[in-house]
DNA sequence: CGCCAACTCACCCTTTCGGGCGATGGCGTA
DNA sequence: TACGCCATCGCCCGAAAGGGTGAGTTGGCG
């Protein structure tokens, strides 16, 4: 995020830059000094556009970022974030131990630990409450 | 979304406007022509940024689109969609039964339904191709 | 070396879910 | 009007999930 900022402002700046020696090259010499400011306007505002869109966020490109900070926090283990993420696309105990290859009842006492964990009683709350907190996608 | 198009171009052809006749009275007199030149720039880029977000749409204050099609094409009903949501916040048949104020059982036929027109068999599956299909946040 | 956290596995019991059967009333449309 | 869709409700039963208790192994760390 910090390098799209650098990024747009020397975008920015060798626009600015160009633009300036095409003033004195060309442009004055054939457009009254309103359009030339027309243009530069339009340019810039072409540009922010740009990079305001960049800034915006993680709006396209999509990737999602995990919230480590709340696992570590909630002290939630690698080997539970795995089965949280299985529970969450819909696999039953028996199809993640077997994705696993552990116990099935490996799987549930893993599931059971993240229940109280993350406070809840059922896994749909368990999905619904680590996706908000930003543990999954 | 389109309103905010013509609002934010009104915007900038009035910002246009004033910097000319700023240009004329005050500026192009104290100023030489590059340092106008710049503080144009710099103010339809920064106009530029704001009406790009603006345009850039719900990235950040994510506002959520519901896929329509998707629901219509199978036949999924608004109040199974009501229920759909219920589910995926992680209520039980009982709990959702208690706020709509209705029989658990009729919760549980809704729910039955919705697993046929999803070609599911579980709640937690239920809810991830509900999600991938944008029927609910 | 002893301790702790993580991962693993098991039995028992209750609650919740899910599937299969069926049923009624309302509403819009062929 | 008859048919289809929707929303509502019921019972039965097997499957899955959830809670409690207990316990064995491993790897890291003081």
């Amino acid at each position: 995020m910090t390098r799209t900022v650098a990024l747009s402002a020397i975008v920015l700046a060798a626009a600015a830059f160009l633009l300036e020696q095409l003033e004195y090259r060309f442009v004055l010499k054939t457009l009254p000094a309103e359009g030339y400011i027309a243009l530069v306007a339009i340019g810039f505002a072409a540009l922010g556009v740009y990079a305001g869109r960049r800034l915006a966020g993680p709006a396209p490109t999509g990737a999602f970022a995990r919230n480590d900070a709340a696992i570590r926090e909630l002290r939630i283990s690698t080997r539970e974030i795995e089965i949280l993420e299985k529970v969450a696309a819909g696999g039953s105990n028996k199809e993640i131990a077997r994705d696993l290859a552990v116990s099935p009842h490996t799987v549930k006492t893993h599931v059971s630990n993240l229940y109280q964990k993350l406070e809840v009683r059922r896994r749909t709350e368990a999905v619904d409450k680590a996706r908000r907190l930003g543990m999954i996608a």
